[in-house]
DNA sequence: GAATCGGCGTGCAACGTTGTCCATGAAAAG
DNA sequence: CTTTTCATGGACAACGTTGCACGCCGATTC
């Protein structure tokens, strides 16, 4: 394997060769296997016209010097097999659930994802997609994006795209939601089944999105307020932020409410961290003096010091079908697909019966 | 602006452009500006030799056609503008942050982060490796790799290299790690200084790494015994994985030791979490029965439910430096640097003086 | 006033692929 | 035995950049 001597490392006048060695390109394995390199350009290509002794030769060349393509020339022309992923942030807990997801499915296929957090704001999610297509990508998911639909539709006529948790279905591109407004329909129906009558749900501001096409929080809205009213009830919603301190702000302000209600549903589970934290503080006892639910099932609400009831609904399901519909899309479908991921309740140590039930009821009637 | 009639499209054979828009390129950046493409090329690279008049009528017309650079090209000839970023799991509580910080430093920067979860295996993490390289990044960042140190120094030889929370230096490359040996005294002493002397380490395998080349638990490890042994006390620990399931099974394991450990210092958070379950399992108070700490101090430690004691290490710091060493090494630098992050220990709710202080050191002395 | 210099703009050859078009020769059909 | 067909492999022109080499021209120097 020694090439000393009479192997002049071509003709170049490229004196100084900076230490970092030449990537092997198919001019490499073409004269290694000795045909030319648009022979082994349709070897991996898999084109047809290709004898089977060619194949092998072609195969074995490749393997010997453990050539790898070059996505920037292939990028050049054609497709770079690369997806880009936008989500809004990487330290949240869920979204970076449906990421493994799609990490998953993408694993076994040639493509490689991208993965920029963006944040919350419209125009740095616009940059972040930019960027991503400066770098070719052949597809794009998008977990949660705060953009118009009109810039969503523009965006997917030029290249494939799959947006994530958020309603409304569209013209251009395919949809992957959680049956947000089911869920919360479960949820309230699991209070209502437990005795609460005075349910607060805690929630987000819409982002200027009109409906049909809003995120999974206004959609979790809609369906409290609807299970609200169905049973007889009255909708209290609390509009602050998914975060441990919105929800803490949340439950302060619902707290401060006469009569107090039973029962907080928080949008999420992070804000339901919040509202653990607020009730603590005010003497209360969860669930016996005040219930807390949340939705998501992040990791956190599995653990037995938190043993949060929530809804379910699969981070990495949901990553793995928005990687199966883009794939798909890439391929050549056009017809746009809308895939809806089923809720799940998951009844957990934080909701029980309102203690206060007599009680609740008799200033309820007192009330009305 | 219609251009209907007498604009003929240039005078290609490609009859059905697919709808989809060709891309605006140098060449016509350089025919709106009425400049040749080389001269608008050296505008964009800010190399020498352009007029002041030159360079604003070109960044008029970039400005107009709204002109962005095709990555895929750029890599055809020298520098990507992208970094690959390799982890071992997305949705772990620690890792996010450190790559949050790298986003949050490259934002101002024209580099664009490429992240891949990895997972655990040397194998799958060198494939990942070799995806990105592929791709032809400026630089790769990796945190806690499992893989050989020759492997590592091989890639590094070509291609600018940082690796984080990997003790023991390099030749060819940078390193970012938090000072695990310290922040593990930090923490024995604030466990002797509440009177603890029975106390439990949880570690994880170490993965065939040999000193001093090894990840940081395999760090804290050393550090928790050598403070033992400063104190005169017996080191034990106990060897799972940094899970909630891994510590739990830890925790049982410890607690069914005779005399009965007073602390577990849990080498994750993550692991303390588990612990935390096995002790309320137990019907163990904490802090009054059994003392629990952990390290990394994620998020959730944070929170009122938990209030884990634990040692901090700023993901975000040890991302952002990593960022910033990397630049200066595509810049050029070649003598290694290796930044250490100093950790902090935060005492919370988990820790206290042991409830059987005085019962604990009849059994220490009865038991020496 | 001629020679030299340096600033500025242009021309052009890569870079490593893809995919179309073309030449070759063997097998099949007449 | 000649013509057509078809499978196979090779040549080659893009793709959008970078950065070097060159040529022009006005200004400085002797």
């Amino acid at each position: 394997m020694k090439d000393k001597g009479n192997a002049p490392q071509e003709t170049s006048h490229d004196g100084a060769i900076s230490s970092k060695s030449r990537r092997t390109t198919l001019q490499d394995v073409a004269s290694e296997a000795g045909v030319s390199f648009s022979a082994v350009s349709k070897v991996i290509r898999g084109a047809s016209g290709v004898s089977p002794e060619m194949r092998s030769k072609v195969t074995a060349a490749i393997e010997k010097l453990g050539y790898r393509p070059h996505a920037g020339a292939r990028a050049m022309r054609g497709k770079s097999f690369t997806i880009g992923v936008v989500l809004v942030e990487l330290t949240s807990p869920f979204q970076p659930e449906v990421v493994q997801g799609i990490s998953d499915e993408l694993e076994t296929s040639p493509y490689q994802e991208i993965i920029v957090a963006a944040g919350i704001a419209p125009e740095r999610q616009q940059r972040a997609v930019e960027a991503l297509i400066d770098r070719q990508v052949d597809g794009l998911i998008l977990i949660a994006p705060w953009t118009t639909a009109e810039w969503l539709e523009d965006i997917a006529a030029k290249i494939p795209t799959v947006v994530v948790a958020r309603h409304g279905g569209a013209r251009n591109f395919d949809t992957v939601v959680d049956d947000d407004y089911e869920g919360a329909r479960l949820m309230v129906d699991h209070l209502v089944g437990l005795g609460h009558r005075r349910i607060v749900h805690t929630s987000m501001p819409s982002g200027g999105l009109t409906r049909p096409f809003v995120l999974s929080h206004t959609a979790r809205l809609d369906g409290y307020e609807q299970a609200m009213k169905r049973h007889g009830l009255e909708p209290e919603v609390i509009v602050t932020s998914y975060s441990e301190k919105g929800g803490y702000q949340a439950a302060l302000q619902a707290l401060a409410g006469t009569p107090r209600p039973t029962a907080i549903f928080a949008g999420a589970d992070v804000a339901a961290l919040g509202v653990l934290r607020a009730a603590e503080e005010q003497g209360l006892m969860v669930p016996e003096d005040l219930t807390v639910t949340g939705y998501d099932n992040i990791y956190v609400s599995t653990i037995g010091r938190i043993s949060l009831t929530t809804v379910d609904q699969s981070g990495q399901l949901t990553g793995a079908n928005s990687a199966k519909l883009l794939l798909e899309r890439i391929n050549g479908r056009e017809t746009p697909k809308n895939y809806v991921v089923a809720p799940r309740l998951i009844p957990r140590a934080t909701s029980g019966p309102p203690a206060t039930a007599t009680l609740q009821s008799q200033a309820e009637l007192s009330s009305t």
